[in-house]
RNA sequence: GCCCAGAUGGCGCAACGGUAGCGCAACCGAUUUGUAAUCGGUAGGUUAGGGGUUCGAUUCCCCUUCUGGGCUCCA
């Protein structure tokens, strides 16, 4: 055993996240530690740094319990106290199979490791196997706070076993893990889940199913000004919109290759009369038989076909989650025909183009582009036609390019048919989402036998580009929630006008009121209840109506009524016609109003 | 699907193994109010469903369903 310690390192000279990483690897090992001390007949898995803290993975001889967590958490600060020096030493082969003889885990990282390149670490009496990047001693790891138990299986693998997942928060001060903890309590604020509940958007219940939404009437009213305003987009841009049934013949995904690729995401087989039926996973099928209803020029290519329909995939269940993740549900779909890879390229750059404009009027930030390549191992998985990825691999990068979109690229993520452009967001909670994706697809033309009538009278196959862009009804929906809190712009709030009447006598005007804006189709309600205004006006605002309209004696003589916007601004009284005309305008420019 | 934890009026929560209570909401009445909660009253629960232990189960055990946190998978 040799000793290769680094000379004591300055932490502050490191950059900070750097200095956070080692800081949160190094809390890992004394979570280790803390945890044989435990249990002695803990096996351990991997402890690395993670986005906010770390996490150690252990199999056990018992669950967990929230009472063990406190007992870590109150050892790993002991430990912390102690100040032991972590410390490297590079060990051979023989002498690390023997230290983790019964460390079954440890064993199986060995086998990855070079003979030269294995090195354990050790602090206090505890030793691991790791390859470093630590801090001087335990009274540096910073301020941290075990958080949860999860399972996890061994390398990421359903195949291996579930491990017990200890995960853990750490920052630099006491101060910035209390922000961190403040913005997990903003995030839990911002779920979807409850401000659709509180506003009555939508509604999941038991006897329907796990992921079969039900759109309430405030929320049926958002998704229904979406809907419009993205087919009218798509309209100006040549899409034309077909209406296709939601069940059909299995044989139809027997061909697409659905069937050996996506079955297991796809409800089970009806059958009936000697013939089974589906429920569509995709409508990719239903929209190649539209393009296959005519014979078709190259004069009409692009042909651009697109539906908002529902879609059925049988995730998994415990996969299945509010509206961000659900088994039935309304895609944003389209499915463009072309003539030619140049056709491919300038659609599919369309297609971003017009992505960047719906989540900028949307006020979308936090979103980004990750080119999903094949895998050209995996021909289980993946079509095997290593030709086919290139080309599309290649062109989509290069559209990227030329967009001038930032994007990450990543290998295994395409569909089965062929590569694709994904958009990514984070929830609330910080999770990643697939919001859309652009596909360039050489594979289905093929399997359905696609023609069309070339320029010199030849048959030539076209390519399809499937590409979605405000999602699924359902995701967009909940993503929107919670980036607007539940507070949405004019154009899809729900209710966009509460009318106060100060006193029963002006419950008559302000029915009159209300009504001069629902001639111009605001959405408005009247308020009148036997409430006092203070009463009204607080329930208005906890529903987040956008506007608050009062009226009383001095309204109600010169056609007027106060306005206060959501939020609390008093913008004083105005003549009716004046509001009409501002809110239409708010409305009509879909103004972000923040 | 896998690991763990949960499930109590519409919502948020309470109840040492002794047949469920609070707040808000709802409903009724009084009040008629000038920019975030008027007062009083009434009603509402086979404690997710099923089985078991017990003299007795919201409470303990088992199964199912659903939810949550993760893992894996995906729009």
């Amino acid at each position: 055993m040799s000793d290769i310690n680094e000379p004591r390192l300055d932490l502050k000279s490191l950059p900070k996240e750097e200095r956070l990483n080692r800081m949160r690897h190094s809390a890992a090992h004394v979570l280790a530690e803390a945890m044989v001390e435990l249990m002695p007949e803990a096996e351990l898995g991997i402890g690395p740094p993670i986005e906010t803290g770390f996490y150690y993975d252990f199999r056990l001889p018992r669950p967990l319990t929230n009472e063990d967590l406190v007992w870590l958490d109150k050892r790993m600060n002991q430990s912390r106290k102690g100040k032991h020096r972590f410390q490297m030493a590079a060990i051979s082969r023989a002498e690390a199979e023997e230290r983790w003889a019964k460390q079954p885990f440890k064993l199986d990282l060995l086998k990855d490791i070079p003979d030269d390149g294995i090195t354990q670490c050790t602090h206090a009496a505890f030793t691991d196997l790791c390859r470093g990047g630590h801090v001087n001693h335990t009274a540096e790891i910073g301020a941290f706070k075990l958080m949860s138990i999860a399972g996890a299986y061994w390398r990421g693998s359903e195949k291996n076993p579930m491990l017990q997942r200890v995960y853990g928060v750490l920052f630099e001060t006491a101060e910035e893990l209390a922000a961190h903890e403040q913005q997990i309590e903003d995030a839990r604020r911002r779920d979807h889940r409850k401000i659709g509940r509180d506003l009555d958007l939508f509604a999941l219940v038991d006897e329907i199913g796990p992921g079969h939404v039900i759109w309430l009437p405030a929320g049926a009213t958002i998704r229904r000004e979406l809907q419009r305003w993205i087919e009218d987009l798509e309209i100006d841009r040549g899409y034309q919109h077909v209406i296709t049934p939601v069940v059909a013949k299995r044989e139809l995904y027997v061909q697409s290759g659905h069937w050996d690729h996506y079955r297991e995401a796809m409800y089970p087989v009806m059958e009936r009369e000697g013939e089974e039926y589906v429920l569509r996973p995709m409508n990719c099928p239903s929209h190649i038989k539209v393009f296959q209803n005519d014979q078709h020029s190259y004069r009409e290519l692009p042909l651009r076909i697109a539906e908002l329909g529902n879609m059925h995939r049988w995730e998994k269940s415990g996969q299945v989650s509010g509206m961000s993740r659900v088994r039935i549900m309304t895609l944003n779909d389209a499915h463009i025909f072309c003539a030619d890879i140049a056709q491919v390229e300038s659609e599919v750059e369309g297609v971003l183009r017009l992505m960047e404009e719906v989540y900028g009027i949307l006020g979308l930030k936090d979103y980004r582009y990750r080119l999903s390549l094949g895998d050209p191992d995996d021909t289980e998985k993946y079509v095997d036609n290593p030709p086919m990825w290139e080309a599309g691999e290649t062109l989509l990068r290069d559209v990227l390019q030329r967009v001038g979109l930032e994007f990450y690229e990543a290998k295994g993520e395409a569909a089965f048919y062929g590569p694709k452009i994904d958009v990514e967001f984070k929830t609330a909670s910080g999770k990643e989402e697939t919001l859309v994706t652009v596909q360039v697809d050489f594979h289905l033309p093929a399997q359905f036998g696609l023609e069309y009538i070339a320029e010199d009278g030849a048959r030539a196959r076209p390519i399809i580009v499937h590409r979605g862009v405000i999602s699924t009804m359902e995701r967009m929906v909940a993503l929107l929630i919670e980036e607007y809190e539940g507070a949405f712009p004019l154009w899809l709030s729900p209710t966009q006008v509460v009318v106060v009447p100060i006193a029963d006598r002006h419950i008559p005007y302000a029915e009159e009121v209300a009504a001069a804006l629902k001639a111009h189709r605001l959405r408005v309600d009247v308020d009148a209840r036997g409430e006092r205004m203070n009463a009204k006006i607080r329930d208005a605002q906890l529903r987040k109506v956008p506007y608050v309209l009062v009226v009383g004696d001095r309204e109600a003589e010169t056609q007027a009524a106060a306005v206060r916007a959501r939020g609390g601004k008093d913008l004083g009284a105005m003549p009716v016609a004046d509001i009409v005309a501002m809110l239409r305008e708010e409305r009509d420019t879909k103004a972000l109003g923040r």
